[in-house]
DNA sequence: CGAAGTATTGAGACGTCTCAAAATTAGTGG
DNA sequence: CCACTAATTTTGAGACGTCTCAATACTTCG
């Protein structure tokens, strides 16, 4: 479900720097929102516009024959994302939670004089889709929700809870393993008092109580055989 | 080793259409030559060059602390590489066999007013890592390898016997799985029939008997559980 | 309060890795 | 071209980590 809830030929609250820094000052820009689990586009659709989170978060994933999922990337406030896209969509993207964004029109783009900021977002997606695919090739599970651990708390800013928008199933296909391993991973952190689990809204909220031992765990000083010896 | 064999301001052999596509036919570009094993450009460096594969081939990789390495890329004769970078190399490109390459320098890239064919090159370099993350995040041992296979005889554009310049270990280290496991998977379809070695220079010459037979264990059509029963 | 979705935990199965040895191929110098 | 050594590849056996299947607990929302 497509909600068009306002345009900038009426009044607005805020305004997206980065699509309006990517295509200019001239482009006219909507805002959208799309209800939790819907697309916001498909792979194989032809492209017709640039994407950036207000609120909310999405996940952008291929799909294999049977239904193996890889999720690529998750996109959340700030991020511009349909960048990476070419002639058609190679991936798919759709909201995890209730998400609003600021969209502009694709032609734009090209429009724009100044091809530095598009090179830009390729090239910070290509890196992170390089970097993960050394995470997903080389590194082992609890080294995988480690990084994941403190990649959200970098994007988020390092926020005194993390509040995480999906699920544990979204953070599986992500890191490339099942629900449940990533759940064992996460309870191991915790038993360790690497991390603690906020309140009783589910354990989608975590605190990072020691960030210099996750990333020990993150960046392999710690291997497999090596630590967690309680098991 | 570098060795510098040849430049356009001498009579040449043959002309990097690639490169000359992406930097103008103005630009000025050089033959260079790495053996086996040297590296084009390591991870951290400033780019110099932009690079298109006269013959031979090149990998690029990322390191963990540790050792383990995820191979990203093979580049085969032919191909463009070295413009998926921004400001500082974000991986290592060294060459597997004795490999020679056309180099341009990497601001002539900016020179040219066209950025089409720059950005073909940065999508067509996301797309295979989006596809690649697919493969090494939900995909099994011998699909890894059929998807290996398929894509190695598709670039060398179907040859009755594919030569792999590069060993089992740097199959293994793009497949994310081991070398005695790649091996496995090899043996396992030369005793269905799906491929055999040829002749006697070592196993590194795979002529594919079978690649409808391929392309089902590749997509999936056979799960883990389902065929090989044969061990 | 009941139902559906989500997360945790446990036990056992299975696939890949590790370690080791043998077989094969490639490289080197006489 | 041969003898020797080094490197690569294959194969085997067992260890180990993750997955699968299943049950329980928790959270959300009607």
């Amino acid at each position: 479900m497509i909600v068009r809830i306002s345009a900038n030929s009426t009044r607005v609250k805020s305004v997206p720097h980065g699509l309006i820094a990517l295509t200019g000052k001239k482009a006219f820009w909507n805002t959208y929102k799309y209800s939790h689990g819907t697309q916001v586009f498909r792979n194989g659709e032809v492209p017709d516009y640039i994407y950036q989170i207000r609120e909310g978060a999405v996940r952008s994933y291929k799909l294999l024959s049977d239904g193996r999922r890889q999720i690529g990337a998750f996109y959340l406030p700030g991020d511009i994302f349909g960048v990476e896209t070419e002639d058609l969509h190679r991936f798919t993207a759709e909201a995890i939670i209730d998400t609003t964004v600021w969209i502009v029109r694709r032609h734009r783009l090209f429009e724009n004089a100044d091809t530095k900021n598009i090179f830009e977002l390729l090239h910070h997606s290509l890196e992170h889709a390089l970097n993960h695919l050394l995470l997903l090739g080389r590194q082992e599970a609890h080294e995988r929700v480690a990084c994941f651990l403190l990649e959200m708390d970098r994007r988020l800013k390092k926020p005194a809870v993390i509040v995480l928008p999906m699920t544990r199933g979204d953070i599986a296909d992500y890191l490339g393993m099942t629900i449940e391993t990533v759940s064992r991973s996460l309870s191991a952190f915790r038993h360790r008092g690497i991390i603690s689990f906020n309140g009783h809204r589910g354990h989608r909220e975590v605190i990072l109580k020691d960030r210099t031992k996750l990333a020990d765990v993150a960046l392999s000083k710690y291997r497999r055989r090596d630590w967690m010896p309680d098991r």
